[in-house]
DNA sequence: GCGGATTCGGAATCCGCTTCCGTATCGAGT
DNA sequence: ACTCGATACGGAAGCGGATTCCGAATCCGC
């Protein structure tokens, strides 16, 4: 089931494509940063010309390695946060995910703020994840959860705190959502 | 007035020091993180092995940069901030002298970043920095600014916060520097 | 003003990303 | 199943930038 077979015709270049990924992933997540293009071709077993071939730049191979944590924050977005009756919950949950992925791909992450200046994501899963946060906001302002001039810039904001913090361990990143959200909150 | 006799000896090498720092601090700032090595000598007047006896290595170089804008933070909170009244002016004049310059400094602030990962500073310095904002949250909670459990962790967190969104542009730090001291405020 | 110690300058070296191209492999058509 | 053009592979060479090295220049105590 080819993807897309005007794009990949051949079997071998879509295996070797996965497995140059799954490495990066991988090596980036347990060394950081230091993992060089050479690392990666040999932990997938080929050779640097196919990694090249692949992702043409060493940043474009982190970005796709940032994609798939991205694909995943979003999917959990939507399958377990979204559904929760407790807006705040919801809430907290999608920055938890956030700062658990960070922390745990914390090489990865750091990779991706060298290469990106900015750890959120473009593109399609990019505006999906606003999107999934504009409702959590919205939904927030008409139950009472947040404050009415709560917009999904302060969200997004909260969220790049919650990557920065737990990237680079500076702090309890559990409770700074809960401080964060409380700020959030109705004003007294 | 030599500062240490024993340690530096040579005027001219001291004075080559300054220029050599100062020049990278003009061009971090301008240019961020893609400037070289070579590009700071020149500018400096001085060759490479110059800048390499002052500063072993780039990152060494970096930090020093680095430590220039901690230590005007450090005054700044001692001069403006703690002097304040109102213990949340405070509080948010010193954040916000944070976000101004990681702001104003983008590029030193990324090159940080890139070398050490993380943000805030170590050494003397940091522990100075350290003990104002603990002096200033034990106002906070003795004067009904802040909850009774904040605590300077939450301070440094928040500062963590600060310096990514605006280092990384990714909102209004202003903003969100009222969003996080509201909610390390008093539960209502 | 002299001499040893210190610092300077910048050419040479090292290292990691990226490019290039001859070789190996795939798979559509027969 | 076999052939052939197209596609992908591997890894040596190219390149750019940080770092090292060492002879020349400069400083400073005597």
């Amino acid at each position: 089931m080819p993807e897309n077979a005007a794009r990949r015709s051949r079997a071998d270049a879509e295996r070797n494509r996965g497995r140059v990924l799954q490495a990066a992933d991988e090596l980036f997540a347990e060394h950081g940063d230091q993992v060089q293009m050479a690392d990666v071709a040999r932990a997938a077993g080929v050779g640097v010309g196919t990694v090249y071939r692949h992702f043409p730049t060493r940043q474009a191979l982190v970005e796709a390695v940032a994609e798939v944590r991205f694909a995943e924050i979003l999917r959990h977005a939507r399958e377990e946060c979204l559904p929760l009756p407790d807006t705040r919950q919801a809430l907290a949950g999608f920055l938890a995910r956030i700062g658990r992925v960070h922390e745990e791909g914390r090489g990865v992450s750091s990779a991706i703020e060298a290469a990106l200046g900015d750890t959120e994501p473009r593109g399609q899963i990019g505006a999906d994840l606003l999107a999934v946060g504009a409702e959590l906001v919205e939904r927030g302002r008409s139950d009472g959860t947040l404050r009415p001039d709560a917009n999904v810039a302060d969200l997004y904001m909260i969220a790049g705190a919650v990557a920065a913090i737990s990237r680079n361990a500076v702090g309890d990143w559990r409770r700074f959502i809960d401080i964060a959200l409380d700020g959030l909150g109705p004003r007294p």
